[in-house]
DNA sequence: ACACGGAGCGCG
DNA sequence: AAAGCGCGCTCCGTGT
């Protein structure tokens, strides 16, 4: 754990080796980084299990950590493990109380993150306490949280499950962290080489790309508008019902309905100005050094139990720019995801044996085709999408009442969440993330609608942010279970790959910069899919590991289940697009 | 000068 | 009308 107390010390509290409470031994500031080395080391050579150390949250302390070469294999994230009690249904009233009252650990997202650079080291910090956004900084703080936590969750309804959501989220503090000292490989001459095919030639600054003002000219051209600014939406959507096109907003889907000169370079238009803003050159600069894109994650910070990122959008890069990624030379990019995660979840969640049967292939949405269900792949995936989401319209609309039928116990699932939502209740995953209570605004907006002199306009509004509720509910417990599932498959692999044997000096990834790692290890995430940079040597063997973890995960999570999680998986040099 | 919401689009 | 979930980022336009 944590900062300084008034004195100014800082101290780490080692769980123990077992996980187990016994008295937690407090590290002194000035030996922190060798007891936390000498342990860790001490615990490998012994094989006996690594200790589990408990501090205020993992930006503060890791990153300090990792830049000096010593990494840690187990953690207690308070601040993170505190958002999670404090709204699980697992936890007993009278605790939950206790937990919520410690306001001062309800910090959403590590205020500060942004900045923490990957050198920062726990020692640099003079002058004080190390701002971190109100997690308390004092030991005597963090060994009190400390233990409401354990005793909410060893008086909780399934401690067994707490503890596993526990370490899974601890675990993606660690990874986290490691993912952003390890850094996405990244090829700056492929993307700009993609940026001058797509823009022309990269333009001096303040200036637009060459292809760009030659479609834009061609755009105001066809709309006989030769001042018109395509990047204002209001002025867009007026010059195109001047010209005759008749759209409600100046969305690429609604464009793509219209027939006229204009639409084609517009649509066009729209593409380059996304890749120019968002990812261009001067994303390049800002976010890509030693060749290597450095992401901030937040763990958490959906409140689902995703994942959420912050600066550069390392969560939404657009797969046009995925063979920009790529591996170090002598080095290999094992890239997998899983089909389907979310809708096997569902089946193993529900128990559902007809879906789990549907899935027993790789492609569930084939298996629900050949169960007769529907009749082409595109009806399986908007079916199956409409019953995760809530669908009632159109296509979907059409579907789901027929997947209802076939796979009766997994619709049963949703629908009650759904309906739990609807009424202003509270869900949870399947290891106790629970959602969040309705705003009072909600509530009393639906009690409102619920009087005699209530208007028919109100009744609407009340019923429709109702089932707005209710699909959000719905797709919680599945897209939070997923996230379970996906961090129990990365904590799982990141300690099969730190058992790998370092490889020579000399075929360390290091880019250009300092070496980060002699072994393979995880380059990247995103929802479902798991990137690991591989000494080649290392590829198959990671690609294997890669596989394992996410038996192990389905396994950890549902024991006995049919549902399996195949995955995709490719070892290349290069990202390449799908 | 800055904050903020909406539009739009990238990802799952 | 992108039908139906969760995000982040950039831009514009408005409000202060």
């Amino acid at each position: 754990m944590t900062g300084r107390t008034a004195e100014g010390e800082v101290a780490l509290v080692d769980l123990g080796p077992d996980g187990s409470r016994g008295a937690p031994q407090v590290v002194e500031p000035s030996g922190l980084l060798a007891a936390v080395a000498h342990r860790e080391a001490h615990a490998a050579e012994l094989g006996s299990a690594p200790p589990r150390w408990v501090w205020s949250d993992a930006p503060a302390w890791y990153p300090g950590l990792l830049a000096s070469g010593t990494r840690v294999q187990r953690c207690h994230d308070l601040r993170l493990v505190h958002t999670v009690l404090r709204h699980s249904q697992l936890v007993q009233d009278k605790v939950a109380a206790e937990i919520r009252a410690a306001e001062q650990w309800d910090v959403p997202v590590h205020p500060g993150t942004e900045q923490q650079s990957v050198g920062a080291t726990l020692f640099d910090m003079d002058g004080g306490s190390p701002t971190r956004g109100g997690v308390p900084q004092r030991i005597e703080a963090a060994l009190e949280e400390f233990d409401r936590q354990q005793r909410a969750i060893d008086g909780s309804k399934d401690p067994a499950r707490l503890r596993l959501l526990v370490a899974a989220e601890s675990a993606g503090a660690l990874i986290a962290v490691e993912l952003q000292a390890a850094g996405i490989p990244w090829d700056v001459a492929e993307h700009d080489r993609i940026l001058t095919a797509d823009l022309g030639p990269r333009p001096r600054p303040g200036h637009t790309p060459a292809l760009m003002v030659e479609v834009a000219a061609q755009v105001r051209e066809a709309l006989g508008d030769p001042m018109l600014s395509l990047d204002s939406p209001v002025k867009l959507l007026r010059a195109l019902h001047r010209a005759g096109i008749d759209v409600r907003s100046t969305s690429r889907w609604e464009l793509a309905e219209h027939q006229h000169p204009a639409i084609q370079p517009l649509l066009r238009y729209k593409k380059m100005a996304r890749l120019l803003t968002a990812n261009g050159w001067a994303w390049m600069d800002e976010w890509v050094h030693e060749g290597r894109y450095r992401p901030v994650y937040v763990p958490g910070g959906v409140v689902t139990g995703r994942w959420a990122s912050s600066g550069g959008g390392a969560l939404q890069i657009p797969r046009q720019l995925r063979p920009a990624l790529r591996a170090d030379p002598g080095w290999r990019l094992v890239s997998a995801d899983v089909s389907q995660l979310e809708p096997r979840v569902l089946a193993a969640m529900a128990g559902d044996r007809a879906m789990a049967r549907a899935g027993a292939g790789t492609d569930l949405y084939a298996g629900i085709v050949a169960a007769g269900v529907v009749a082409t792949r595109q009806e399986a995936k908007v079916g199956v999408l409409g019953a995760l989401y809530g669908g009632t319209a159109g296509d979907s609309g059409r579907i789901v009442p027929r997947l209802r039928r076939t796979f009766p116990d997994a619709m049963r699932l949703v629908d009650q969440a759904a309906e739990t939502g609807e009424r202003g209740g509270t869900v949870s995953t399947l290891l106790g993330r629970s959602s969040p209570p309705p705003d009072p605004a909600w509530t009393s907006a639906q009690l409102h609608s619920h009087r005699p002199e209530a208007g028919t306009a109100e009744q609407d509004r009340a019923r429709r942010s109702a089932r707005d509720r209710g699909r959000f509910t719905r797709n919680f417990v599945v897209q939070g279970t997923a996230a379970e599932w996906a961090l129990s498959w990365m904590a799982a692999l990141r300690l099969a790959l730190a058992s790998f044997d370092e490889v020579p000096l000399d075929q360390a990834a290091h880019a250009s910069g300092p070496v980060f790692s002699r072994r393979a290890h995880l380059a990247f995430f995103l929802h479902d899919e798991v990137i690991v940079h591989a000494p080649a040597s290392q590829a198959d063997a990671a690609a294997r590991a890669i596989r394992e973890s996410a038996d192990a995960a389905g396994r950890l999570l549902f024991p006995g289940s049919p549902v399996d999680f195949p995955l995709d998986l490719v070892i290349t040099e290069r990202s390449s697009a799908k």
